[in-house]
Parts: structure tokens; C-alpha cells; sequence
DNA sequence: TAAAAATACTCCATAGGTATTTTAT
DNA sequence: ATAAAATACCTATGGAGTATTTTTA
């Protein structure tokens, strides 16, 4: 009768060895093919190496992996254990180091985004497909209706990625690219005498009660004061509305009319008209960012995002690309 | 201006640097603190060994993982992700190396048990109780009603690793250990004129149909014919049951009577009665392994069982303990 | 007796230490 | 000016190789 005696717990390699992948590794082979000399050739290691490190990890647990005689390798049963646990780890490595390498490459990883709120019909759909296609490894988290300045210190605070905006008045922290010139279009309740006129022009709106956004420092407001101007007049600012889904139902309730971009047109509300305007300004689109963020995917996106206005044509009418 | 060039993957270290743990355990240390001289500081490394082992899981990554100035330290969104995915994996391994532990410990584990008909009623509760408290982290796998050489078989083809059995009959493959010594008991039905009779042994026996267990090798069928020889006659084999429910049932029907280990008071079924046959001879319980079997769940399992059928006593009048 | 794991030893690659420089605030 | 990371260089541990022995089927 003679009992097993474990070698002790740093007998050998004073407490000092710590378990590496190495020993993982070498330990996963001999347990695929219950055989020193099979598997350190697959590994491209000598036998005594692998023995070895087999030991270093036995006698690092303090527990018999392989009950083994020179020709028989077993795993014992803690050791059949550790090969499934063996296999989870090293797969779970090998997938970290991937993801690394993918979110490094920008074609993973989550962005959040804020949308003005003609943006979140018309561009938002060509912007996610676009997206979806070139890097479907990227979540898209969508903000709408937020107006330039709540986008602005969004991506400030750092709950916003990317800011699809109206451009002025933004700080330098916060990088812009247009990437849309918009014309300025009118809407008008359907029951509206404009509604029919053949030819509208600013001069027309004259004495029309305007709907326009609350926000003082709205970049849209701004435009089509400037186009009002331009026009010889100041619109009357009879309503305002918070954003551009009460605004539209506002014109649409025949409280005023509204000059906006015409990316309008991709949200053909009911009881709503929309007509050209051949003498308004534009207003520009543009994505926006932090100056400083590092984030890889978020070149990507704007990559992508870019490149799928460009080549997309909203629609008829919707003013002209930069 | 000027650029960040990655090192190139293996320009420094070429190809041949694997990503051990030591790097993931590394880096989840300067990642927590963003420093690299405190990090150095708590894993009792030198500040110059840590920039080097993290430079060369970036090396291997291809992937910068902190943006660095001597000032301030910060981990890019890569090192973000790798941040979470470290700490998983060296989780994962702590993990393992405690559950290997655990398992050659014998204190983690499965075992799969065979039991004889009479057992599951008066054995398997304390049996379960003691595993359940002493080995609070060991899961029984419970296959009842099993006969001696299904057991047997059971065991060697490796689907059970224990069993409890009745003794005589087994290879030396298998290493067997009584537990128990029973008194075998007279079970008829109500009905029956021997349930009222004040004191019951075997020569009223004579003439009664008997229900056995149709398997021939069945060893309480053996003891049972070593009792009726003892006491003068053979018994009138009338019926047959493949096991102990059916056998009990057909008892309680009427069809004949039976003598069967006294454990079965443990399962007092309707229109049973169970007597004491004060000259009837015993029959042994006992656990079976495999001798081979290397798995140390099984020994501390066991002992635990042991202790418990040693220390319990399992009713009135049911046999005496080794 | 032959195949395969363990042992004995040797070596050099490299992890890690010390000293110093660079850099950004 | 100073704190902190990077660089340079050196040392020595230990991982891995070759040669040999031991073991068992």
C-alpha cells in the first residue's frame, strides 16, 4: 500500500511561478492527444519542456492533472475539468485580442448620435443603412430632435458621439463638416391659399404669421430671418414650438406657416403642403464631433457617414451637395 | 504636426511573443490606476518593466492601448474594452485554478449512484442529506431500482460510480464495502392471515406462494432461499417481479407473500403489512466502485455516506449496523 | 525490448532591475 | 521645476534545448 503524495505547493518553484497562458497551452495539447511527445511537436517545443511545464502547473495547483506512465497519459479528473476551462480561457484571450484589434480598427464599437430634427427623417436612413452595411459591427445609438445647441453640449458632456447640425456657433473643441447645403423650404396647412399659388417667393410670406423654433440661437431661425431680410421684411413671430415635430403640427393645425430646410420632404405629413422657394437662403448640415476624441470608430462612421451623403441624392429638390 | 505610428506587429519582437498573463495582469493593474509608477509600486515590479511588458502586449496588438504623456496617463477606447475583458479573464483563471482545486479536493464534482430497490426508500434520504451538507458543492445523480448486476455492469461500462447493492457477486474490479447488515422482514398483504399473527418465523412460510424478483442472481432471492432451507422447506416460487415496486405491489394485491430486506418499512405502502421473522437470516447493503476509479468526489463521498449510515439510525427494528 | 516520459545539464533569451534622459505641466 | 514615463544598459532567472536514464507494457 503507498499513498500519492502531491508535491507541495511551491516546493519546487518557491511561490514565485504564477500561471501563465504558456502553461495553458502546453496543458491543452497534451490533453488533446494524451501524449508528451505528440503534442510538444505540434507545439514545436522539445518533450522535457513540455514535461516540465506540465509539472510547474501541477505542482503550482498542487494537484495531479495526468496520472501518467511512460506509456499511458491520462487526465485524472480535476484535469478534464481544467482542459474545458483550459479551452474557455484560451478562446476567451484569443476573442479579447481580436475585439481589441477591431474596436482599433474602428469597426466596432458604439456611437452615439444626435439629430436635428429634419435630419432624423431624411438623412437618419441613409446614414444607419450606410452603417449597417459598411460596418455592421457598430451600434448606432440614435438622439432626435435635439437642436444644435443641445448637441453641442452633449457631445461636451460626453453622452453624444456625432451631432448631424445646423453649423454656426460652435466652439473649436467641436469639429464641423458640412455636408449638405440645404435650400430653405416653405410649409403651409393644406386649406392655405399658398398652398395652390404657382410661383411662391419670400416677398409672399410679408405678412404671413410665422411658426418658428423657441430657441433663440436656432440656426434655422437665423436663416430665414436673414431670408426675410433679404426679402425686404421681419417675419411676424406669431408661435413657437420646441421642436420640429410641434412645429410642423402647428402649420399643419393652420396656426402659422414655417420656412424650414427641405429635408422636410422626407416626412410628408398629412395636411401639410410643402413648396419650393425660389429666392430663400440655405442652411447648412453638418456633422459634428469632439476635436478631441480618439475614438477609431468614430473616423469610421463619419467615413462612411460622409461618403453615403454624397452619394445619395435625398430626393428631388432638396437643395444642392457642397 | 506629426503622426502616432504604431510599432509595427513583430518589428520588435519578432512574432515570437505571445500574450501571457503576466501582460493581461500587467496591464489591469496600470489600467485601474492610470499611473504606471503606482501600478509598478503594487505589483512589486520596477516602474521601467512594467512601460516595457506594456509595450509589447500594445507590440503584439498592433494597438495602442493608452495615450500617454509623462503627465497623464489614459486608456484609449481599445484599453477600455481590453480593461473589462483582462479582469474577465483573470477572473476565469482564479476561477479554474480554485475549481480544479475543488475537484481534486473531492469537495466539487458529480457522482452518479446505482440503487437497489429496498435503498432508495431508507438509504438514499440520508445519504442525500449528508452529501448536501458535508459536500454542499457535490451533485448526485440518482438511478434507482437498479438490481445488483445492473450495478455492476453500470459501473464497469463507467455510467455509475457508485453503487449500492447487495454484496456477494462482484468481480475484484470493484471494490465493495458493507454498510449495512439487515434483517430480512415478511411483507404480505392486510388481508393476509399472517398479518395478525403475533409472532411470525419462517416455518409459517411454508406453504405460501412467494413473490420473488425474477432475476436468478438477485441476492436477496439467494438469502431468502438459504432462510427457508434453514428452516426446512424451499419455497413455493410462484411469481416473479423484475423489481421492488412491482414485487411489493403484487404482495399487496395478494398473489403471494415476501421476504425482503426490512428497510423496506421505509416505504410503508397501503394494504402492506410488514412483519418480523425472528429466525430469518440477514442480507449485507454495501457501496460499490470501481477499483480503478481515480476521482476523489468518489472517496469523499464515500466517507461522507459512510459516516452518515453509521451515525443513523434508520428506524426501529431495521437491522443491525456492522 | 521498445516507446515514451522523466531526469540531468547546459545555454541563452528575456524579464526585470538600476541609472538616466526626456517631456509635459 | 518637478513628477512621471521612456530609454539605455545590465544582470540573472528560468524556459527550452540536447543527451541520457528510467519505466512499463
Amino acid at each position: 500500500m503507498y499513498e500519492v503524495v502531491y508535491l507541495e505547493r511551491s516546493s519546487r518553484w518557491g511561490e514565485g511561478v504564477s500561471v501563465e497562458l504558456r502553461h495553458l497551452r502546453y496543458f491543452a495539447a497534451v490533453a488533446d492527444t494524451c501524449h508528451f511527445g505528440q503534442a510538444a511537436a505540434t507545439l514545436h517545443v522539445a518533450q522535457p519542456a513540455l514535461s516540465y511545464a506540465i509539472r510547474q502547473l501541477e505542482s503550482e495547483l498542487g494537484v495531479e492533472l495526468f496520472t501518467r506512465t511512460t506509456r499511458r497519459v491520462a487526465l485524472t479528473v480535476a484535469g478534464e475539468y481544467l482542459q474545458g476551462e483550459a479551452r474557455r480561457i484560451l478562446d476567451g484571450v484569443d476573442d479579447a485580442m481580436h475585439g481589441v484589434r477591431r474596436i482599433a480598427e474602428g469597426r466596432s464599437g458604439l456611437v452615439r448620435v444626435g439629430l436635428t430634427g429634419t435630419a432624423a427623417f431624411s438623412h437618419l436612413p441613409v446614414m444607419a443603412r450606410a452603417v449597417k452595411r459598411e460596418l455592421p459591427d457598430v451600434a448606432l445609438q440614435i438622439e432626435a430632435d435635439m437642436l444644435t445647441p443641445a448637441q453641442c453640449d452633449g457631445l461636451r458632456a460626453g453622452t453624444l458621439d456625432l451631432g448631424l447640425l445646423r453649423p454656426p456657433a460652435v466652439g473649436d473643441d467641436i469639429e464641423v463638416r458640412i455636408v449638405e447645403q440645404e435650400r430653405l423650404a416653405l410649409v403651409v396647412s393644406a386649406d392655405h391659399r399658398l398652398a395652390v399659388e404657382p410661383v411662391v417667393s419670400m416677398a409672399d410670406l410679408r405678412s404671413e404669421p410665422f411658426v418658428m423654433y423657441e430657441n433663440r440661437e436656432s440656426a434655422v431661425n437665423e436663416a430665414v430671418i436673414r431670408s426675410c431680410r433679404a426679402a425686404g421684411f421681419a417675419p411676424r413671430r406669431d408661435h413657437e414650438a420646441p421642436g420640429t415635430a410641434v412645429l410642423l403640427a402647428l402649420v399643419t393645425a393652420g396656426l402659422g406657416i414655417a420656412v424650414v430646410p427641405s429635408s422636410v420632404r422626407a416626412l410628408p405629413l398629412q395636411g401639410m403642403v410643402i413648396r419650393d422657394l425660389a429666392d430663400a437662403g440655405t442652411i447648412d448640415l453638418a456633422l459634428a464631433r469632439r476635436a478631441a476624441d480618439d475614438n477609431p470608430v468614430l473616423a469610421a462612421v463619419i467615413g462612411v457617414v460622409e461618403a453615403a451623403f454624397a452619394a445619395s441624392v435625398l430626393g428631388p429638390d432638396v437643395g444642392t451637395a457642397t
